[in-house]
DNA sequence: TGTACATCAGTGAACGCGCGTTCACTGATGTAC
DNA sequence: TGTACATCAGTGAACGCGCGTTCACTGATGTAC
């Protein structure tokens, strides 16, 4: 058993309980270095104590949406393209770790997460900016989006079996319509239709 | 201390430890049965264990919140307006016990919750066929909505201290853009504006 | 190259604690006569 | 009205268990000469 590396086994293991139980309040120090293949003590000599170890799995999921989402946008350049498919990533990367993600907005631990949220104003700034969004306050819209794609995140983790309509369905007409994408490109489509009564 | 009602007390007691702590798993039956003032094999009495007890805390949540939603609706009679107070209701309901609710929606227990959608997608069903949508698909509209609020109560639970927006302004904004509601009374306002870019 | 020693990450034993669950019990309440 | 008895909800003691944390220790690794 390597020495050096046993924070990161540590850590894994204990992302791998989180998981698994879908809650971070259920996992024990004895547990995770039971799976770490060490004994608890050796826990001690990484961290203080099993909060620390559990804060540290909580920042990487924080550290893992950041980059995620940054990744995602920068790879494109049109506003409203970006700001759908940093949407995407946020939620994609929820549900690769739905436990996860659900410890990380638990109970007395929001940590990082403002700093997503920034990225999100921007996000929907920049297209109101392009004329890709209707939105007279980017603040906003920006709650209003991040409140549903946590929602997203969060629903689907809670029942698993569905059934969910298809992501690529669901997303853009949950950011078209919250962000106020107007329809030109692919986002925003569903916003086409007659603004008056039927 | 009175007999029959100690099943209701024991009830109140466990709501109580989930609301604190703001999550199932962390709660005793030890401690439910300290909290009711009732040694723990008295417990058995009246629940086969922890679990069934927690499962009734979670029952009366799932109810509260089916409750509230009929009330509300039940006392308007326009479909836009019936629609924004019952995503109203179900929204109040969920933060009036955030602890319990986050619960309701944890890990291995969904339960209940089905019924509640089912009053959602026949609210924009009913909206659509009064002109007051332009839903072509009620149900996706009301995955969105459910998306959405369920993302409102659990975002706002996991960080209270804010700074969130005024409830009367986001909640008819989040149900007018993802309902698709046009403009006629009060609900759906913020559709207002021009369709085309800016 | 070879020996003596310091370092220090992880071990194993031990502690006290709260837990879920069992069991025989007690003592208040209600009925029969 | 008064006594004897059945019922049964809740008690108190006890069990074995996994927990977090402490402590002295061990044994592998790296340095000094």
């Amino acid at each position: 058993m390597p020495t050096r590396e046993l924070r990161a086994d540590l850590i894994a293991a204990a992302t791998a309980l989180v998981e698994r139980a879908g809650s971070a309040e259920a996992v024990s120090l004895r547990a995770v270095a039971r799976e770490a293949g060490v004994t608890a003590p050796a826990v001690y000599g990484h961290f203080a104590d099993l909060d620390a170890l559990l804060a540290a799995v909580l920042d990487e999921g924080f550290a893992a949406l950041r980059t995620a989402v940054t990744e995602a946008v920068a790879r494109r350049s049109d506003p409203g393209e970006r700001l759908v498919a940093g949407c995407r990533a946020y939620v994609e990367t929820g549900l690769a770790a739905p436990g996860r993600y659900r410890a990380m907005f638990g109970p007395r631990r929001v940590a990082g997460s403002r700093q997503a949220f920034g990225l999100l104003v921007e996000g929907v700034a920049a297209c109101a900016a392009a004329g890709r969004s209707r939105s007279r306050d980017p603040e906003a819209e920006a709650t209003l989006l991040w409140t549903a794609l946590h929602g997203l995140v969060t629903l689907r983790a809670a029942a698993p079996e569905g059934p969910w309509p298809d992501l690529d369905e669901q997303l853009p007409a949950l950011v078209g319509r919250l962000a106020l994408l107007t329809p030109a490109g692919d986002a925003g489509r569903d916003q086409a239709g007659p603004p008056g009564p039927v």
